[in-house]
DNA sequence: ACCTGAACACCGTTCAAGT
DNA sequence: ACCTGAACACCGTTCAAGT
Protein backbone atom coordinates (compact mmCIF):
# COMPACT_ATOMS: atom_id res chain seq x y z
CA UNK A 1 0.00 0.00 0.00
CA UNK A 2 0.76 3.67 -0.37
CA UNK A 3 3.02 4.86 1.94
CA UNK A 4 2.03 7.11 4.61
CA UNK A 5 3.63 10.30 3.64
CA UNK A 6 3.70 13.86 5.37
CA UNK A 7 2.31 15.33 1.92
CA UNK A 8 -0.50 12.68 1.38
CA UNK A 9 -1.68 13.27 4.92
CA UNK A 10 -1.59 17.33 3.94
CA UNK A 11 -3.40 16.63 0.74
CA UNK A 12 -6.09 14.51 2.36
CA UNK A 13 -6.73 17.26 5.04
CA UNK A 14 -7.07 19.85 2.57
CA UNK A 15 -9.71 17.45 0.69
CA UNK A 16 -12.03 17.21 3.82
CA UNK A 17 -11.13 20.72 4.65
CA UNK A 18 -12.62 22.19 1.51
CA UNK A 19 -15.67 19.81 1.42
CA UNK A 20 -16.58 19.53 4.70
CA UNK A 21 -15.10 22.88 6.53
CA UNK A 22 -12.02 23.04 8.78
CA UNK A 23 -13.70 21.59 12.23
CA UNK A 24 -14.10 18.35 10.08
CA UNK A 25 -10.58 17.64 10.06
CA UNK A 26 -9.68 15.74 12.92
CA UNK A 27 -6.56 13.47 13.88
CA UNK A 28 -9.25 10.31 14.20
CA UNK A 29 -11.03 11.11 10.99
CA UNK A 30 -8.14 11.93 8.99
CA UNK A 31 -6.29 8.32 9.98
CA UNK A 32 -9.84 6.48 9.14
CA UNK A 33 -9.62 7.94 5.84
CA UNK A 34 -5.63 7.12 5.21
CA UNK A 35 -6.40 3.47 6.47
CA UNK A 36 -4.31 4.21 9.37
CA UNK A 37 -3.92 4.29 13.51
CA UNK A 38 -4.07 7.80 14.43
CA UNK A 39 -1.19 7.81 16.36
CA UNK A 40 0.67 7.33 13.36
CA UNK A 41 -0.05 11.13 11.90
CA UNK A 42 1.98 12.00 14.99
CA UNK A 43 5.32 10.76 13.41
CA UNK A 44 4.56 13.31 10.94
CA UNK A 45 3.44 15.99 12.82
CA UNK A 46 4.26 17.40 16.41
CA UNK A 47 0.94 17.77 17.39
CA UNK A 48 -2.63 19.17 15.32
CA UNK A 49 -1.50 22.79 15.36
CA UNK A 50 1.35 21.94 13.00
CA UNK A 51 -0.85 19.60 10.97
CA UNK A 52 -2.87 23.40 10.51
CA UNK A 53 0.22 25.18 9.60
CA UNK A 54 1.36 22.37 7.23
CA UNK A 55 -2.01 22.94 5.80
CA UNK A 56 -1.51 26.56 5.22
CA UNK A 57 2.15 26.01 4.16
CA UNK A 58 0.76 23.82 1.60
CA UNK A 59 -2.17 26.07 0.27
CA UNK A 60 0.36 29.27 -0.13
CA UNK A 61 3.41 27.12 -1.31
CA UNK A 62 1.98 28.60 -5.21
CA UNK A 63 2.01 32.20 -4.18
CA UNK A 64 4.98 34.01 -5.98
CA UNK A 65 3.77 37.78 -6.96
CA UNK A 66 6.41 38.66 -9.59
CA UNK A 67 8.23 41.31 -8.14
CA UNK A 68 8.22 44.08 -10.67
CA UNK A 69 10.37 47.09 -9.50
CA UNK A 70 9.80 49.21 -11.79
CA UNK A 71 5.94 49.48 -11.17
CA UNK A 72 4.82 51.79 -8.12
CA UNK A 73 4.28 50.52 -4.84
CA UNK A 74 0.77 50.56 -4.83
CA UNK A 75 -0.22 48.62 -7.99
CA UNK A 76 2.46 45.84 -6.76
CA UNK A 77 0.37 45.98 -3.37
CA UNK A 78 -2.74 45.53 -5.16
CA UNK A 79 -1.19 42.68 -7.46
CA UNK A 80 -0.55 40.99 -3.80
CA UNK A 81 -3.93 41.25 -2.47
CA UNK A 82 -5.33 40.03 -5.60
CA UNK A 83 -3.06 37.44 -5.59
CA UNK A 84 -3.80 36.32 -2.15
CA UNK A 85 -7.61 36.27 -2.69
CA UNK A 86 -7.26 33.85 -5.57
CA UNK A 87 -5.48 31.66 -3.30
CA UNK A 88 -8.25 31.90 -1.17
CA UNK A 89 -11.05 31.97 -3.76
CA UNK A 90 -9.77 28.99 -5.14
CA UNK A 91 -9.83 26.54 -1.73
CA UNK A 92 -12.92 27.10 0.55
CA UNK A 93 -10.95 26.37 3.58
CA UNK A 94 -7.85 28.25 2.77
CA UNK A 95 -9.60 31.64 5.07
CA UNK A 96 -10.33 29.05 8.01
CA UNK A 97 -6.78 27.38 8.01
CA UNK A 98 -5.18 30.79 7.89
CA UNK A 99 -7.00 32.69 10.63
CA UNK A 100 -6.94 29.21 13.01
CA UNK A 101 -2.72 29.40 12.91
CA UNK A 102 -0.27 31.93 13.61
CA UNK A 103 0.44 33.39 10.41
CA UNK A 104 3.78 33.93 11.43
CA UNK A 105 4.33 30.29 12.06
CA UNK A 106 3.51 29.25 8.20
CA UNK A 107 6.60 29.61 6.25
CA UNK A 108 5.19 30.49 2.77
CA UNK A 109 2.99 32.93 4.23
CA UNK A 110 6.10 34.07 5.91
CA UNK A 111 7.05 35.57 2.44
CA UNK A 112 3.63 37.19 1.91
CA UNK A 113 4.14 39.48 4.97
CA UNK A 114 7.58 40.03 3.81
CA UNK A 115 6.65 41.24 0.53
CA UNK A 116 3.49 43.63 2.16
CA UNK A 117 6.22 44.91 4.67
CA UNK A 118 8.57 45.94 1.81
CA UNK A 119 5.70 47.78 -0.11
CA UNK A 120 4.00 49.38 2.61
CA UNK A 121 7.19 50.65 4.35
CA UNK A 122 8.82 52.24 0.93
CA UNK A 123 5.40 54.02 0.76
CA UNK A 124 6.85 55.86 3.43
CA UNK A 125 5.53 54.59 6.73
CA UNK A 126 7.22 54.19 9.84
CA UNK A 127 8.08 50.60 10.79
CA UNK A 128 4.91 50.84 13.42
CA UNK A 129 2.89 51.57 10.75
CA UNK A 130 4.05 49.63 8.33
CA UNK A 131 3.21 46.43 10.28
CA UNK A 132 -0.46 47.61 11.73
CA UNK A 133 -0.74 48.39 7.83
CA UNK A 134 0.28 44.64 6.93
CA UNK A 135 -2.18 42.77 9.39
CA UNK A 136 -4.82 44.89 8.26
CA UNK A 137 -4.38 44.65 4.58
CA UNK A 138 -4.04 40.68 5.01
CA UNK A 139 -6.22 40.09 7.40
CA UNK A 140 -8.85 41.71 5.54
CA UNK A 141 -8.06 40.12 2.20
CA UNK A 142 -8.75 36.71 4.48
CA UNK A 143 -12.06 38.70 5.87
CA UNK A 144 -13.12 39.54 2.31
CA UNK A 145 -12.46 36.18 0.87
CA UNK A 146 -14.18 34.28 3.98
CA UNK A 147 -17.48 36.12 3.08
CA UNK A 148 -18.54 34.06 0.18
CA UNK A 149 -19.02 35.47 -3.28
CA UNK A 150 -22.08 34.65 -4.74
CA UNK A 151 -20.39 32.30 -7.19
CA UNK A 152 -19.32 30.18 -5.21
CA UNK A 153 -22.66 28.72 -3.61
CA UNK A 154 -22.46 25.82 -5.97
CA UNK A 155 -26.10 24.69 -6.73
CA UNK A 156 -24.84 20.73 -6.18
CA UNK A 157 -25.66 22.12 -1.93
CA UNK A 158 -28.85 22.17 -1.61
CA UNK A 159 -28.55 22.15 2.18
CA UNK A 160 -26.38 25.04 2.12
CA UNK A 161 -29.29 26.83 0.27
CA UNK A 162 -31.72 26.36 2.47
CA UNK A 163 -29.68 27.56 5.71
CA UNK A 164 -29.58 30.83 3.39
CA UNK A 165 -32.81 30.83 2.86
CA UNK A 166 -33.95 30.82 6.95
CA UNK A 167 -31.52 33.16 7.47
CA UNK A 168 -32.37 35.37 4.98
CA UNK A 169 -35.99 35.03 6.17
CA UNK A 170 -34.78 35.55 9.73
CA UNK A 171 -33.15 38.99 8.97
CA UNK A 172 -36.10 39.78 7.10
CA UNK A 173 -38.85 38.97 9.97
CA UNK A 174 -36.73 41.66 12.23
CA UNK A 175 -38.87 44.82 13.62
CA UNK A 176 -38.40 47.22 10.63
CA UNK A 177 -38.34 49.85 12.99
CA UNK A 178 -35.48 48.91 14.94
CA UNK A 179 -33.46 47.33 12.15
CA UNK A 180 -34.65 49.20 9.06
CA UNK A 181 -31.30 48.67 6.48
CA UNK A 182 -30.99 45.25 7.45
CA UNK A 183 -34.33 44.09 6.85
CA UNK A 184 -33.74 46.16 3.52
CA UNK A 185 -30.44 44.73 2.76
CA UNK A 186 -30.85 41.15 3.52
CA UNK A 187 -30.66 39.67 0.61
CA UNK A 188 -27.15 40.68 -0.37
CA UNK A 189 -26.80 40.41 3.28
CA UNK A 190 -27.02 36.53 3.51
CA UNK A 191 -25.83 35.30 -0.38
CA UNK A 192 -22.78 38.04 -0.55
CA UNK A 193 -21.68 40.02 -3.54
CA UNK A 194 -21.42 38.90 -6.89
CA UNK A 195 -17.27 37.95 -7.78
CA UNK A 196 -16.97 40.73 -9.91
CA UNK A 197 -17.65 43.21 -6.95
CA UNK A 198 -15.55 41.47 -4.80
CA UNK A 199 -12.56 42.24 -7.58
CA UNK A 200 -13.07 45.29 -8.52
CA UNK A 201 -14.42 46.92 -5.26
CA UNK A 202 -13.31 45.00 -2.50
CA UNK A 203 -9.60 44.90 -3.41
CA UNK A 204 -9.96 48.73 -4.11
CA UNK A 205 -11.49 49.28 -0.91
CA UNK A 206 -8.68 48.06 0.90
CA UNK A 207 -5.62 49.26 -0.81
CA UNK A 208 -7.84 52.66 -1.39
CA UNK A 209 -7.22 53.13 2.62
CA UNK A 210 -2.97 52.84 2.54
CA UNK A 211 -2.74 54.90 -0.66
CA UNK A 212 -5.15 57.88 1.12
CA UNK A 213 -3.19 57.21 4.43
CA UNK A 214 0.48 57.44 2.21
CA UNK A 215 -1.08 60.81 0.13
CA UNK A 216 -2.03 62.20 4.19
CA UNK A 217 1.65 61.24 5.26
CA UNK A 218 3.53 62.87 2.49
CA UNK A 219 1.16 66.18 2.29
CA UNK A 220 2.28 66.79 6.31
CA UNK A 221 5.76 66.20 6.29
CA UNK B 1 -26.89 29.22 47.79
CA UNK B 2 -27.10 31.86 44.75
CA UNK B 3 -29.52 30.57 42.15
CA UNK B 4 -27.97 29.21 38.56
CA UNK B 5 -29.28 32.51 36.41
CA UNK B 6 -28.14 33.07 32.85
CA UNK B 7 -26.46 36.08 33.63
CA UNK B 8 -24.35 34.42 36.13
CA UNK B 9 -23.37 32.20 33.47
CA UNK B 10 -22.16 34.85 31.03
CA UNK B 11 -20.47 36.51 33.79
CA UNK B 12 -18.72 33.82 34.57
CA UNK B 13 -18.06 32.97 30.89
CA UNK B 14 -16.33 36.46 30.17
CA UNK B 15 -14.56 36.01 33.46
CA UNK B 16 -13.10 32.76 32.00
CA UNK B 17 -12.28 34.36 28.55
CA UNK B 18 -10.89 37.81 29.30
CA UNK B 19 -8.52 36.29 31.97
CA UNK B 20 -7.48 32.79 30.13
CA UNK B 21 -8.92 32.80 26.99
CA UNK B 22 -12.00 32.08 24.59
CA UNK B 23 -10.69 28.16 24.40
CA UNK B 24 -10.80 27.94 28.18
CA UNK B 25 -14.32 28.33 28.14
CA UNK B 26 -16.07 25.25 28.10
CA UNK B 27 -19.55 23.60 29.78
CA UNK B 28 -17.48 21.55 31.64
CA UNK B 29 -15.08 24.13 33.62
CA UNK B 30 -18.12 26.68 33.69
CA UNK B 31 -20.41 24.00 35.60
CA UNK B 32 -17.44 23.29 37.91
CA UNK B 33 -16.55 27.34 39.17
CA UNK B 34 -20.29 27.71 39.33
CA UNK B 35 -20.55 24.89 41.75
CA UNK B 36 -23.09 22.55 39.26
CA UNK B 37 -23.88 20.09 37.03
CA UNK B 38 -22.47 20.38 33.40
CA UNK B 39 -26.16 19.43 32.56
CA UNK B 40 -27.25 22.17 34.75
CA UNK B 41 -25.99 24.85 32.17
CA UNK B 42 -28.27 23.13 29.13
CA UNK B 43 -31.55 24.75 30.99
CA UNK B 44 -30.64 28.22 30.39
CA UNK B 45 -28.64 27.70 26.72
CA UNK B 46 -29.59 25.27 24.03
CA UNK B 47 -25.90 24.18 23.43
CA UNK B 48 -22.41 26.03 23.66
CA UNK B 49 -22.91 28.04 20.44
CA UNK B 50 -25.51 29.87 22.36
CA UNK B 51 -23.73 30.56 25.31
CA UNK B 52 -21.05 32.25 23.24
CA UNK B 53 -24.04 34.39 21.26
CA UNK B 54 -24.75 35.01 24.72
CA UNK B 55 -21.69 36.60 25.87
CA UNK B 56 -20.95 38.36 21.78
CA UNK B 57 -24.73 39.92 23.30
CA UNK B 58 -23.77 40.23 27.08
CA UNK B 59 -20.23 42.09 25.27
CA UNK B 60 -22.59 44.43 23.11
CA UNK B 61 -25.10 45.60 24.86
CA UNK B 62 -23.14 48.82 26.59
CA UNK B 63 -22.81 49.11 22.61
CA UNK B 64 -24.72 52.79 21.62
CA UNK B 65 -23.52 55.03 19.30
CA UNK B 66 -25.34 58.73 19.54
CA UNK B 67 -27.18 58.98 16.63
CA UNK B 68 -26.29 62.86 16.03
CA UNK B 69 -27.68 63.16 12.50
CA UNK B 70 -26.21 66.44 11.95
CA UNK B 71 -22.73 65.46 11.29
CA UNK B 72 -21.84 63.96 7.95
CA UNK B 73 -22.11 60.19 7.34
CA UNK B 74 -18.20 59.52 7.61
CA UNK B 75 -18.10 61.14 11.00
CA UNK B 76 -20.34 59.27 12.02
CA UNK B 77 -18.63 55.90 10.92
CA UNK B 78 -15.87 56.71 12.63
CA UNK B 79 -17.71 57.71 15.92
CA UNK B 80 -19.04 53.87 15.14
CA UNK B 81 -16.28 51.86 14.55
CA UNK B 82 -14.27 53.85 17.41
CA UNK B 83 -17.14 52.81 19.73
CA UNK B 84 -16.48 49.24 18.72
CA UNK B 85 -12.88 49.12 19.06
CA UNK B 86 -13.31 50.33 22.86
CA UNK B 87 -15.49 47.93 23.78
CA UNK B 88 -13.04 45.10 22.29
CA UNK B 89 -9.83 46.82 23.71
CA UNK B 90 -11.84 46.42 27.31
CA UNK B 91 -12.38 43.05 26.91
CA UNK B 92 -9.66 40.32 26.30
CA UNK B 93 -11.80 38.09 24.32
CA UNK B 94 -14.14 39.99 23.08
CA UNK B 95 -12.71 40.10 19.35
CA UNK B 96 -12.29 36.01 20.00
CA UNK B 97 -16.19 35.63 20.88
CA UNK B 98 -16.87 38.11 17.62
CA UNK B 99 -14.68 36.16 15.54
CA UNK B 100 -16.44 32.54 16.60
CA UNK B 101 -20.22 33.51 16.56
CA UNK B 102 -22.08 34.29 13.71
CA UNK B 103 -22.44 37.94 13.77
CA UNK B 104 -25.82 38.42 12.74
CA UNK B 105 -27.02 36.52 15.84
CA UNK B 106 -25.97 38.11 17.99
CA UNK B 107 -28.68 40.66 18.70
CA UNK B 108 -27.24 43.73 19.97
CA UNK B 109 -24.34 43.34 17.41
CA UNK B 110 -26.94 43.46 14.94
CA UNK B 111 -27.56 47.33 15.87
CA UNK B 112 -23.81 47.74 15.03
CA UNK B 113 -24.52 46.00 11.72
CA UNK B 114 -27.30 48.28 11.11
CA UNK B 115 -26.45 51.70 11.62
CA UNK B 116 -23.12 50.82 9.98
CA UNK B 117 -25.15 49.60 6.88
CA UNK B 118 -27.48 52.77 7.32
CA UNK B 119 -24.41 55.21 7.27
CA UNK B 120 -22.74 53.90 4.51
CA UNK B 121 -25.56 53.41 2.18
CA UNK B 122 -26.13 56.80 2.63
CA UNK B 123 -22.67 57.69 1.02
CA UNK B 124 -24.09 56.39 -2.11
CA UNK B 125 -22.95 53.23 -2.24
CA UNK B 126 -25.43 50.26 -3.58
CA UNK B 127 -27.10 47.79 -1.46
CA UNK B 128 -24.02 44.96 -2.54
CA UNK B 129 -21.42 47.59 -2.09
CA UNK B 130 -22.99 48.82 1.24
CA UNK B 131 -22.82 45.18 2.67
CA UNK B 132 -19.34 44.50 1.69
CA UNK B 133 -18.04 47.17 2.91
CA UNK B 134 -19.93 47.01 6.51
CA UNK B 135 -18.27 43.28 6.79
CA UNK B 136 -15.01 44.83 6.24
CA UNK B 137 -15.38 47.65 8.12
CA UNK B 138 -16.34 45.76 11.41
CA UNK B 139 -14.06 42.30 10.48
CA UNK B 140 -11.18 45.26 10.34
CA UNK B 141 -12.24 46.62 13.59
CA UNK B 142 -12.21 43.48 14.93
CA UNK B 143 -9.04 42.48 13.15
CA UNK B 144 -6.99 45.61 14.50
CA UNK B 145 -8.66 44.79 17.86
CA UNK B 146 -7.14 41.28 17.57
CA UNK B 147 -3.71 42.00 17.47
CA UNK B 148 -2.84 43.81 20.92
CA UNK B 149 -2.10 46.96 21.79
CA UNK B 150 1.54 47.79 23.47
CA UNK B 151 0.03 48.60 26.44
CA UNK B 152 -2.48 45.76 26.58
CA UNK B 153 0.81 43.61 27.95
CA UNK B 154 0.03 43.42 31.38
CA UNK B 155 3.33 43.20 33.21
CA UNK B 156 1.35 40.54 35.72
CA UNK B 157 1.57 38.16 32.74
CA UNK B 158 5.52 37.40 32.71
CA UNK B 159 4.50 33.77 30.57
CA UNK B 160 2.90 35.97 27.65
CA UNK B 161 6.00 37.72 27.56
CA UNK B 162 8.45 35.15 27.58
CA UNK B 163 6.38 33.84 24.97
CA UNK B 164 6.50 37.08 22.38
CA UNK B 165 10.27 37.00 23.37
CA UNK B 166 10.67 33.86 21.90
CA UNK B 167 8.45 34.70 18.99
CA UNK B 168 10.40 37.96 18.34
CA UNK B 169 14.06 35.94 18.36
CA UNK B 170 12.23 32.96 15.88
CA UNK B 171 11.56 35.92 13.67
CA UNK B 172 15.27 37.45 14.19
CA UNK B 173 16.92 34.72 13.30
CA UNK B 174 15.27 33.96 9.61
CA UNK B 175 17.40 34.41 6.73
CA UNK B 176 18.09 38.11 6.13
CA UNK B 177 17.97 37.94 2.89
CA UNK B 178 15.00 35.69 1.93
CA UNK B 179 12.99 37.44 4.82
CA UNK B 180 14.47 41.45 4.97
CA UNK B 181 11.98 43.35 6.27
CA UNK B 182 10.58 41.09 8.62
CA UNK B 183 14.00 40.86 10.36
CA UNK B 184 13.99 44.32 10.25
CA UNK B 185 10.57 45.04 11.96
CA UNK B 186 10.71 41.73 14.04
CA UNK B 187 10.22 43.79 17.17
CA UNK B 188 7.16 45.95 16.19
CA UNK B 189 5.28 42.83 14.71
CA UNK B 190 5.47 40.69 17.87
CA UNK B 191 4.83 43.77 20.32
CA UNK B 192 1.93 45.35 18.15
CA UNK B 193 1.76 49.19 18.29
CA UNK B 194 1.23 51.87 20.67
CA UNK B 195 -2.32 52.39 21.79
CA UNK B 196 -2.12 56.37 19.96
CA UNK B 197 -0.83 54.87 16.64
CA UNK B 198 -4.16 52.26 17.11
CA UNK B 199 -6.70 55.05 17.74
CA UNK B 200 -5.63 57.79 15.31
CA UNK B 201 -3.92 55.79 12.71
CA UNK B 202 -5.77 51.93 12.54
CA UNK B 203 -9.36 53.79 12.46
CA UNK B 204 -8.32 56.47 9.83
CA UNK B 205 -7.02 53.91 7.92
CA UNK B 206 -10.37 51.86 7.98
CA UNK B 207 -12.41 54.62 7.55
CA UNK B 208 -10.13 56.14 4.67
CA UNK B 209 -10.68 53.65 2.65
CA UNK B 210 -14.82 53.85 2.81
CA UNK B 211 -14.17 57.78 1.96
CA UNK B 212 -12.15 57.60 -0.70
CA UNK B 213 -14.19 55.28 -2.41
CA UNK B 214 -17.70 57.09 -2.32
CA UNK B 215 -15.57 60.10 -3.01
CA UNK B 216 -14.31 58.05 -6.65
CA UNK B 217 -18.02 56.70 -6.67
CA UNK B 218 -18.96 60.77 -7.19
CA UNK B 219 -16.64 61.83 -9.55
CA UNK B 220 -17.55 59.14 -12.06
CA UNK B 221 -21.24 59.62 -11.83
C1' DA C 1 12.34 4.70 10.73
C1' DC C 2 7.62 4.06 10.96
C1' DC C 3 3.45 2.39 12.92
C1' DT C 4 0.16 0.09 16.52
C1' DG C 5 -2.50 -0.83 21.17
C1' DA C 6 -4.00 0.61 25.12
C1' DA C 7 -4.91 4.20 27.97
C1' DC C 8 -5.65 9.11 29.79
C1' DA C 9 -7.87 13.30 30.24
C1' DC C 10 -10.62 15.88 28.26
C1' DC C 11 -14.88 17.61 25.20
C1' DG C 12 -20.37 18.57 24.02
C1' DT C 13 -24.75 16.54 24.38
C1' DT C 14 -29.03 13.48 25.31
C1' DC C 15 -32.35 11.49 28.07
C1' DA C 16 -34.62 9.72 31.82
C1' DA C 17 -35.13 10.71 36.41
C1' DG C 18 -35.35 13.43 40.56
C1' DT C 19 -37.29 17.66 43.50
C1' DA D 1 -39.30 25.05 36.70
C1' DC D 2 -34.83 23.68 37.57
C1' DC D 3 -31.21 20.44 38.34
C1' DT D 4 -28.77 15.62 38.63
C1' DG D 5 -26.79 10.78 37.15
C1' DA D 6 -25.43 7.98 33.94
C1' DA D 7 -24.20 7.28 29.49
C1' DC D 8 -22.78 8.18 24.48
C1' DA D 9 -19.91 9.60 20.95
C1' DC D 10 -16.55 12.12 20.14
C1' DC D 11 -11.78 14.79 20.76
C1' DG D 12 -6.10 15.31 21.12
C1' DT D 13 -2.22 13.17 23.05
C1' DT D 14 1.33 10.05 25.56
C1' DC D 15 3.98 6.10 26.02
C1' DA D 16 5.51 1.67 25.68
C1' DA D 17 5.73 -1.77 22.42
C1' DG D 18 6.01 -3.84 17.94
C1' DT D 19 8.33 -4.42 13.03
Amino acid sequence: MGKLTRDAVIDQALRIGDAEGLQAVTIRRLAQDLGVTPMALYWHFKNKEQLTVGMGDHLMRGFATQEDTTRPWNERLRGLVADLVGILRRHTCAASVLEEVDQMEVPSFLRVWDTALGLINQAGFTYEESCLIARYLLKGAIALAGGEARDRHRPSDPEAAEARRVKRLNLQSLPRDSYPHIVEMATPLVDGCSAEVYDTFGIDLLIGGVEVMAARRTASA
